[in-house]
DNA sequence: TATACCCATATTGCATGCAATAAATCGTCA
DNA sequence: TGACGATTTATTGCATGCAATATGGGTATA
């Protein structure tokens, strides 16, 4: 048995990793194929495989599983292990409410305290997402319009604030995927990043704050639809 | 060598606790000692020492290690193992901005979902509050101050913003005791709480926002400068 | 057929041993 | 005395072994 990964061919064993550092790496490439939806949520993780798969041992693997458990990507059941966390829609909403609050205070803070250059990095982001957008690369827009919304967050120079919002934007990165299938959404989600960056540029922090919770709002709406009509159609 | 613990008396070992969950159970032990300030900000913690202290072997404390470098309490570098993390005044202004902005997103839905029970337990627990600021208590007030916060962030039925207002607020816990110590800001903050419980009984979202907001700036305010005149008095 | 039980196997939780690294100690010499 | 290097000791990172638990399969029985 082997668990999918878009990072390394299949049958390659990793170069060791070096000591000191293992366990994070080990949860850093866990983590990505969990993001990814390369291993399927509900499923449990078998250390043997993995620890083959990975080259390394089961206690730095087993510290990665208590790192991602801490992140709310794995819960582990004694005497069960690690089982990828399944998160229902209700779930996805909620974190989403959170991910507005914590934009909302980036908003403010962002427009206070962004510097040109980070401004102009967020620019430079827009217009390559817009360019995947009209090539019509999802995975590249989604990749950067996630990498722009993290980068405005970063702009409020708040650690804190950075750190919670990464964490918390992976936990459901995989389901918030499945909105911009839409190609209408798609056209207006750009079009609300315009208004985004605008807001950015001119710092008006109280505008940045709405239109960002907007743009989340109706992203999660359409969302919302999918994630229950897919659900639907695995229950039936 | 040993670390203090308010929690068992200083020459009793634990008895052995569950197989299955012995990391956790180290972890909320540690976590106990660092947010108490039982371990020393900035100290290195011994693993000999504290498995000894704990009756565990170095595999589930290392394992809780993990899991509270995840929270923020204990750094984590190669070759030296956790280190308490010391936390400077910009960052807990840092946490403390991000959970005013948590406070937000919970005020609006709180009045809107709490049950009658959940109120009546946040009346009774302010009670109570008054209560020991009246006799004094300062330990048992800040205690029950800190249930209030939490207990109106689970108002909003959001578990994602329980788990996150939780962790972000034991981070800082230690640090924000300081400014209590001052009555006069003692006398206000009780005042304050006054308001927040009216709000929420009002189902007011945007008031106990804002009387949140205002509650947390005021108490900041003063908290910051008993944690730099401490510095300096460390550092001078 | 369905179900309960037993046994073999697989998997997990934890303690421990060994090697790598850091820290402390000691001796040497300026 | 104090700076430097060598050597010992302590500490950490990781792999592994063993015991506890879960899991799957087969058989007997209703």
């Amino acid at each position: 048995m082997q668990y999918a990964s878009k990072m390394t061919s299949d049958s390659e064993t990793e170069a060791t990793w070096p000591r000191g550092r293992r366990s994070s790496f080990v949860a850093q490439r866990v983590r990505d194929m969990i993001v990814a939806g390369d291993i399927e949520a509900g499923t449990r993780i078998n250390e043997r495989v993995l620890t083959e798969q990975l080259g390394v041992s089961r206690t730095p693997l087993r510290e990665a599983f208590k790192i991602l458990e801490g992140e709310g990507l794995v819960r582990i059941e004694p005497n069960r292990g690690a089982t990828v966390v399944s998160i229902s829609p209700e779930e996805v909403e909620a974190a989403i409410e959170v991910l507005i609050g914590l934009e909302s205070v980036a908003a403010e803070r962002a427009c206070e305290r962004a510097t040109p250059q980070m401004i102009a990095e967020i620019e430079q982001l827009h217009t390559a997402m817009v360019d995947a957008y009209k090539r019509g690369e999802l995975m590249e827009y989604f990749h950067t319009n996630q990498t722009i919304h993290q980068r405005i967050v970063d702009c409020a120079h708040n650690a804190t604030l950075s750190r919670i919002y990464a964490a918390e934007s992976a936990r459901i990165r995989r389901y918030r995927y499945a909105g911009n299938r839409r190609s209408e959404r798609w056209a207006r989600a750009v079009f609300e990043h315009e208004q985004i960056l605008d807001a950015l540029k001119q710092r008006e922090g109280a505008l940045l704050r709405e239109v960002l919770r907007a743009h989340h709002l109706n992203g999660w709406s359409v969302t919302r639809n999918v994630l229950e009509s897919e659900m639907s159609k695995a229950n039936g």
